[in-house]
DNA sequence: ATAAACCTTAGAGTTTAATCCAAGGTCAAG
DNA sequence: CTTGACCTTGGATTAAACTCTAAGGTTTAT
């Protein structure tokens, strides 16, 4: 039996985080002692384990609970569901990659031509492409500094 | 001169968004009309305009009020404060996609290891995988469908 | 003149995952 | 028996970027 501090010092994780799984009906203790301390054994801290394993891949809280309901319920549940999640989840990680990939794209290539002098952004060329009327803001990479890359004298 | 839903209108956002700009010192409407209606000029429409590219490219509400300062007195400022923004702008999306990627490299592990059939899921890999105690769940691909592959029939 | 569409405000709600706080009860050591 | 570490609760706060609501005033078209 761990009471609330022991088991999240075995995790890395603060009692607070604990509670708060708790409150939002992740895992509770099993039992709780005489003056109400949560008490949580073996198999508390292996549906902790499997929490942080989740997270680790990238499960949401709510996506948890899902996978948690269906681990407790194993031999009614079909493997489909299972993998439907972690595809689904899969989907929106290859979603959002695809937008940072976008956006570290755009700020490469606009760091790129940006001297990064100490003199005057007058005309600097992120300023330029953030205000510029033509699209080719972002993907496309244009100079700038090749103009006047001297302003560092 | 725009009335707030005009200009919305014209970038295809929200009026709500515009006057959330506002509250939080993006952008502020150039002049009112007699009986208070926000009226934005064509400035306004620019200014607009640059804090839709740079979120285009990732920036934040935060960072883009930074680059706005620096925009609006752009002689006084330096290309280095600029690529500045950009730069930590960039390491920040590339530890998100970082982590991101990571997430993606597992779920597709642990997506391939399982049949998604319509049986039981008691002794789905996927939970396996999260249930097990070693480490390799997530960047290591086992397989398990291998060795009840069959359990669709 | 009256309805529809649009505008005003302040403030609350959404999502995610905690983290922090205050006021108080409990437990082990000295 | 008192100190300090730990525990209890409910509720507030954080960050990000909106989105929505309510209650009311304005403009435009018929
Ligand atoms: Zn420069
Ligand atoms: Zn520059
Ligand atoms: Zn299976
Ligand atoms: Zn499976």
């Amino acid at each position: 039996m761990y009471r609330i501090g022991e088991l999240a010092a075995l995790y890395d994780i603060k009692a607070d985080t604990l509670r708060f799984y708790e409150k939002h009906g992740l895992l509770s203790p099993s039992s709780r002692s005489d003056s109400g301390y949560r008490l949580y054994n073996q198999d508390d801290s292996e549906r902790l384990k499997f929490i942080l394993r989740a997270k680790a891949v990238g499960f949401s809280l709510n996506d948890i609970a899902d996978l948690l309901s269906i681990e407790v319920d194993k031999s009614n549940r079909a493997c489909a569901e299972v993998k439907g999640l972690v595809d689904t989840k899969l989907e929106q990680v290859e979603a959002k990659l695809a937008e940072l990939q976008h956006f570290a794209t755009s700020l490469k290539s606009l760091s790129n031509t940006c001297c990064g002098g100490p003199d005057s952004a007058e005309h600097c060329s992120i300023l330029e492409a953030l205000e510029s009327s033509d699209q080719h803001i972002i993907a496309k990479k244009e100079h700038h500094h090749f103009s006047h890359s001297g302003h560092k004298d």
